[in-house]
DNA sequence: GACTGTGAAGCCATTCACAGCT
DNA sequence: AGCTGTGAATGGCTTCACAGTC
């Protein structure tokens, strides 16, 4: 892979083309042009080509984009050619929900275990997905192989599990628990925070009169 | 509010800015400098104060921005001083998780309603919340005053229900459908995809090597 | 004829650096 | 002395426009 300057930007959309590719592929669409790609997203036509471009000439100049070549070849480039295993930890109402969230499959996500620390919710199953004690974090982490951790703890048990978090191997964090944290080296953190969704809504709402763009 | 050019990148951060503000004076601190405020973030302080200054004047020299103030201004800002009506649209295990999600009562958002079509689930009431058929969609939203539908049914349902909604007084969707949409006009839309933000976070933990920033 | 790939231009966002206030 | 508010400089991203390819 290159070295230079990607656009983060350009990483963010890489998610969505690669969304585009596997329904494309479903529906059995062999090839596809930068400017059907860009209706669908709401992009302009050139973006799309110097996204894709940052990584590669995959287009055919007058046919466009090869749509199994692309489905294959942006997952790679988002890491998830690999199947990544993943536990929760936390299982209250999102926690639960996630555990069984089907979404993850066929991108390359697996939950392979739970956590929580209330003694009733220890030893169930969900779906085949064990819940295990927060006592044996590390332990089950590390038999696991897990990188990715989803967090869906409440806020005051953030800043204790993350400490724990960063010293066994773990790479990767999505933090749903309502504390903004701060990723550094070692540990990638992305926060999700619904309420903060709805607030982007409301501001673009409210000020549709004087605020014109997107 | 001024008319002019601010950047969205700006109304993001916003949000966080509250998120802070909201802490700070739940922790009674009075004030706070920019410098302060963009550790937490992890920004410069330069950005905060750009940013804060697109809507006013609100520091003041020597001492730092007044927790109070700006925890009232921002929210006024992004809309949610007054109190938003929503409804969660398909009341499956992720729907079910967010009916009773904790997170949006001191942000200004209230859930109002659930709808579903399962003839099992309609009827019941969870946490004070009922749960309508979904043929009853434009009779409650127009009843209840509902402006904000969070979206949780499966990718076949999209459709039609979008359309349904485009011809009533719903201003905003959160769509956690996993079917991309588009926002108009009349319509503001935020996709939310969790597998997606996984993506994100295996580029980086998997290109850590060729790609440093961030 | 249709569409990609890409320098160059234009636009937007971030950061610097400092004057001005408390 | 400490910190804001903001023009100006810099840096990054998007779009244009067209040569090149199928």
């Amino acid at each position: 892979m290159k070295e230079i300057n990607i656009p983060k930007t350009t990483i963010n959309r890489l998610s969505l083309y690669l969304k585009c590719f596997i329904e494309l592929s479903e529906s059995k669409i062999n090839f596809i042009s930068s400017s059907e790609l860009a209706n669908f997203i709401g992009l302009n036509p050139a973006q799309v080509r110097k996204d894709l471009s940052y990584f590669g000439k995959f287009g055919r100049r007058g046919l466009g984009y090869n749509v199994e070549i692309l489905r294959h070849k942006i997952s790679e480039i988002l890491g998830t050619q690999k199947l990544w295993k993943v536990a929760i930890i936390g299982i209250g109402n999102l926690g639960r929900a996630l555990l069984t969230y089907a979404g993850f499959k066929d991108r390359g996500f697996k939950i392979v275990a739970g956590f929580d620390n209330a003694p009733d919710k220890i030893g169930w199953e969900i779906d085949g997905i064990k819940i295990y004690s927060i006592e044996e974090l590390e332990k089950i982490i590390k038999k696991e192989k897990i990188e990715l951790i989803i967090l869906t703890t409440p806020k005051s048990a953030v800043q204790e599990i993350i400490n724990r978090l960063k010293n066994i191997n773990v790479k990767g964090i999505l933090n749903f628990a309502g504390k903004y944290l701060l990723a550094d080296e070692k540990l990638k953190i992305r926060n999700v925070d619904i309420s903060l969704e709805l607030e982007q809504l409301t501001f673009f709402i409210s000020n549709r009169n004087f605020y014109k763009r997107r």
